[in-house]
Order: structure tokens, then C-alpha cells, then sequence
DNA sequence: TTGTTTTTGCAACCAACTTGCAAATCACCA
DNA sequence: TGGTGATTTGCAAGTTGGTTGCAAAAACAA
């Protein structure tokens, strides 16, 4: 599991504010509940579907929105758009660089870790799915921006 | 430009008829005019840039929606997420696959016709872009899905 | 042309996400 | 360890991209 390889809650604690220390982020107890989540399971998941795993009135949904938005900032935290009007999280993991495959019809997601789309195509049809259609999208600073 | 090589608004108007036509769509003046506007100007252009676009009261807001959500579905445009809370939309020449690569900044995006990610990672290098992520995504029908 | 089906426009609606603000919590340092 | 200023939170209201119900209009088939 990359970098995280907890055993206790107590450990995945001190990763937690070891995480958000080193990003310069003041430690919260919303913040940490919230990113605990994302260590602990796997995701990606979407804002509603995290405020739902957490415990009862532990955190607002505003603030579950406001962390996330400062996790992807700091890029603690990957974002996705695999459904139309909703964004999915994810933690970010430099170890495990991967991508994601969404059913066109049940919405079930699944990892992998190729990253060739020739090969990653030829083995998804190996494994049964059909119709595949891929979208790759680039995100960074461009020149002139860089400069201003 | 791939399949579409109109000079003329008439060619392109026969062109936008018979796309309709071979993916079993009635042709209808706003989706004429939605995707004739996709066949002339490159994109990707989100919903609210296509209606401001078309000829004044040429087309209701739902409209596009619609339209747009039925091309999508029969793989005549591709959608993009590139910005998050907006779908980005693009006439689908299965002659020129590209990516996209937006401005973490100032929004602009970019096409691209490279395919595999480390020679376009460096290609953007030597462009001046910085700070480069990417985001693959796939859809496909699952297993089960498709024998359900 | 006529009858049936599909699509459109309008306006109301929905849901994901954001924001303003006062109260609570955090980080810093004496 | 406690006090103080800066940051974050919860709440509730707001914003916004996108959808929907329905009657009128347009498309299509005969």
C-alpha cells in the first residue's frame, strides 16, 4: 500500500499530521478524520459518500468540501470526474500511480496500474469489458502563465 | 481536418444531415445548428459557449443540453471534464484522436495528438509548460453488465 | 396532406458545491 | 500552561450547471 502501511489507528494518526504538517495545513480534527478516511480505504470517493463514512455530526458538509478542495490543492489528493456532476477522491499515493475504470452502465469502479493505452486496452478486453473509450486529460501551468 | 472537409455552409449542412441521419437521429434545425457549429469551430466548447454561439433565440438552453447529451450517447461528440463543475463538448472525428491540456491558471486549453504519456510529458516540457499532471480515465460495460 | 411520434421552449426544479459570518479551535509564545 | 491573534468550522442561505414536465410545434411515415 505505498507509503502507508499503518498497522493501528494510532499510526495512521501520526501519518495523518505528519501529512498535513509537511504541507504546511494546521491540523483539525475534521481534516484528519477526513484524510484518515482516504488512508484507510481505498476510493476514489465522492464527497457525499465520504461525509457518509465518517461518524455521525463528526463534520460538516461544507467543510468536508473545503478540506478536500485544500487536499487536491496540495495535491495530498487526486480528483476525478468519472461521473458527470460529481468529482471522486482519492488519496494520492506517488507510489502507486494508477488509473481508473468506471462501468458505463453500474458505475462500478476498479484500479489498474498499466499505462500504455494499448496494452491497458488489450487487458481490460482480456478481462471482459467492452466498449472501452478512454479520456486522458493534462493539467499544468503554460508558459506565459508561469512568466506573469 | 480528418472526415469534414466542407468549403461551404451547404456542404457542411449536408455533412451535419447525414451524421444525423447514420446514427438514427431526426434532424431537427437546433441539433443541425449545434453540430454544425462542433464541424466548424474546433472546441471543446462547454454548453453555455455553444449557446452564445448560435444565432440569437436560435435554440433554448435545454436544448443544447439535450442535443449534447444525445451526441454524446451516440459517440458523435466527445465530453471532457477538463474544468471541474462543467462539461467541456467536441465533435468526435475518430480520424484525429487527441487529448487536451488545459491551464492550471488561466484556463486556455490546448490539443494535442501525441499518445503515449512520456513522450507527451516531455513534448509539453519543451513547450514551457510546468508543474504537468495528467488524469486518464476509461469507460467501458463491465463483465456482468454486458451480459446482464 | 394527415395522423402519429418526436422534439422544442419555457419555466420550474434539482443537486453538487460554495460562501458569509459568528462561534469554536488551533498555533504560537510568554 | 494559559492567553491571544489567526485559522477553521458549522450553519444556513446562495449560486450554478444541468434536468424535467408539459403543452405547443415540428418531423416523419403513409
Amino acid at each position: 500500500m505505498g507509503i502507508l502501511n499503518p498497522k493501528k489507528e494510532i499510526e495512521r494518526d501520526a501519518l495523518c499530521i505528519k501529512l498535513l504538517k509537511d504541507k504546511g495545513l494546521s491540523v483539525t480534527a475534521p481534516r484528519k478524520s477526513i484524510l484518515g478516511l482516504l488512508l484507510k480505504e481505498h476510493g476514489p470517493f465522492s464527497a457525499e459518500e465520504i461525509l457518509k463514512k465518517l461518524p455521525k455530526n463528526s463534520c460538516d458538509q461544507a467543510t468536508v468540501y473545503r478540506c478536500l478542495n485544500q487536499f487536491v490543492e496540495v495535491q495530498l489528493v487526486n480528483t476525478s470526474f468519472l461521473e458527470k456532476d460529481m468529482a471522486h477522491f482519492e488519496f494520492n499515493d506517488p507510489h502507486h500511480h494508477h488509473h481508473h475504470i468506471i462501468c458505463k452502465i453500474c458505475k462500478k469502479i476498479e484500479s489498474f496500474h498499466e499505462c500504455l493505452m494499448e496494452k491497458i486496452e488489450s487487458s481490460l478486453q482480456k478481462k471482459g469489458y467492452k466498449d472501452i473509450q478512454h479520456r486522458l486529460e493534462i493539467f499544468a501551468v503554460c508558459e506565459s502563465c508561469s512568466k506573469g
